[in-house]
DNA sequence: GTGAAAGCGCTAACAG
DNA sequence: CTGTTAGCGCTTTCAC
């Protein structure tokens, strides 16, 4: 690899010449920054972003975590930002937190070591320790989905309660009463938002909720396939279940179909987020979708702003809340008789 | 951000002897090497990798590089990788080539310039240039999915003539004799490989093969479909589909449905690769899987392995071709009379 | 306009 | 056993 050295001697010049003509910031014009250019061409010379990195302290890296790499809902956002990253010579670091509090805390922390230059974060840790510990991350930090109390930063996410509302809503026309919830992972912050949303609505309508039908989950499918499992084998079995995400409904129809019910005319279903390929799936799913590319091109844009502007830290954290949209399919009709 | 320098002033030492100590790399012991390392938690001293890339000339970072990241298969592979990789202390850093054979060498070029440990690429580009360039490359490679004629390095991937061939089969069992492929990318080393996979059995069935019913996709769902809404708007429509890969079956699958077509009673189909959620998708598709924690577990072994061992280059080029396993579902049955 | 020199944080000879 | 020192490649004052 050509080093500053190299095109500096070919050009005759020093190499702190070459680095002021090379970036622009000096006043070196005309023929001299010609010759350099040139000589950096026919070396091959690109500076070396690791050098670039010590000095400034900066590296041209973003960190992404997510709780779960494998959701189909974030390989698209994932996409979108290493896409638009890409495009401002960014590249993307993915790492998964899974439930555990202290992974997520290691994986920021080298992150922060590879001093990136900021963090798309979908927070899953809890307690005051994994705040604090957030805080005294230097780098510029962007949640994503789940949000944190205590710490100041950008967010991006969705109504949480208007979705799971708008579908209780949904399901209430159609007659149910009996509904039960599969939630997502208890204390944290979509998850809470969802279940508030879907007992509000309830009470709103002056429909008595069964808390026994109120069944948390994690997200996952495996967990809401056993906790569908459970609900309907039951005598008083839910007439429709909300599922708190796509993979928790995907799980969820499964329980259905295994236990030979039909959805909708045994069971109807709801899911908040969008299912993947939902088009071929049978029944087409009644949800509350978000829009992925709208939350990629904030959160990066937001991101690459706060890392790029003059001062970042003098940005005040901003929120971008999306209104979902409820997508009616075939999976929810009168409950049986 | 403490520095060696906090930790051997605290301790009392120079800082070599510091990095010494902690490294494990000098004949520092005893009392000293418990001062300096009770000094080092003291003032939280982490080595910054930055500094130790720039001394080194190796990132603790692994790069994948793949065509698509939302691909679901793709999904779940970085999530084992990044699993494994983070073990061994290093960060994945992910990005997305497209069909893009000068966006994929621009990647490459960034990831050399980031001085990443390794990369784990699915190579999509094609010509001359690009093999030159990729043998340019001074860092470790391993290719995944698709091979590429004249480069030496290791590679994952599968038999997909086996698979192509175990599908083809299966439909002509079922007695189907005017089958439809949708292609992957034409050029690309698995598309072609699947197409004679199923051309050849064609052939030793004696089954004579229609050329106009071989189209090309694009491994992409929007393609798939279009491509099977000509495919089955012909008077001489074909009795069965076999996708190149999972979501051209989803788009096929989609067209069929659109259509008003059911399968299988009026098409069969089969995919090659996995389908997410297939036991939600109705049928459920018969399909040649790969073994995705296998694929995930070989490639960063080897790679870790490659960078790791003192002289990595020495090894010679390992290949890992995994076999197939035919999962039957219900998207098959006798072509209609 | 251009160059010399300091230094980002670390490792690794080489002396002592 | 430990300290001194010379870089890794780059940016950035500060002189000239």
């Amino acid at each position: 690899m050509a080093t500053i050295r190299d095109v500096a001697k070919l050009a005759g010049v020093s190499i702190s010449t070459v680095s002021l003509a090379l970036n622009e910031t000096g006043p070196v014009r005309g023929e001299t920054y010609q010759r350099i250019w040139q000589a950096a061409q026919d070396v091959g010379y690109v500076a070396n972003p690791v050098a670039q990195s010590l000095k400034s302290g900066r590296n041209r890296l973003i960190g992404m975590v997510v709780g779960n790499i494998s959701n189909p809902f974030f390989g698209r956002i994932l996409q979108e930002v290493e896409r638009y990253a890409l495009d401002k010579n960014h590249l993307v670091i993915v790492s998964e937190s899974g439930t555990d509090t202290a992974r997520e805390m290691a994986i920021l922390d080298h992150l922060a070591g590879q001093r990136v230059a900021g963090v798309i974060l979908s927070p899953h840790g809890r307690g005051p320790d994994y705040v604090a510990h957030i805080k005294r991350l230097k780098m510029p930090i962007l949640l994503l989905d789940h949000k944190v109390e205590g710490i100041e930063a950008d967010f991006v996410g969705s109504d949480n309660r208007l979705a799971s509302a708008m579908l209780t809503e949904h399901l209430i026309r159609w007659g149910h009463t009996r509904i039960a919830h599969i939630s997502g992972i208890p204390g944290l912050w979509t998850a809470e938002e969802r279940k508030a949303g879907f007992l509000d609505t309830m009470q709103a309508a002056g429909i008595p909720v069964d808390e026994s039908l109120v069944v948390s989950g994690d997200y996952e499918g495996d967990m809401a396939y056993a906790q569908a499992m459970r609900l309907l084998t039951r005598a008083d079995r839910p007439t429709a279940i909300l599922a708190a995400n796509n993979v928790t409904a995907l799980g969820a129809l499964q329980a259905i179909n295994d236990l030979g019910f039909k959805c909708p005319e045994d069971i109807s279903l709801t899911s908040i987020d969008d299912v993947p390929w939902s088009n071929v799936i049978t029944p087409r799913i009644t949800m509350a979708v978000q829009s992925v590319p709208e939350i990629a091109r904030i959160s990066s844009e937001w991101l690459l702003e706060r890392i790029h502007s003059r001062d970042g830290r003098a940005i005040p954290p901003r929120e971008h809340i999306l209104a979902p949209r409820l997508v009616v399919g075939q999976s929810c009709a009168r409950p049986a008789a």
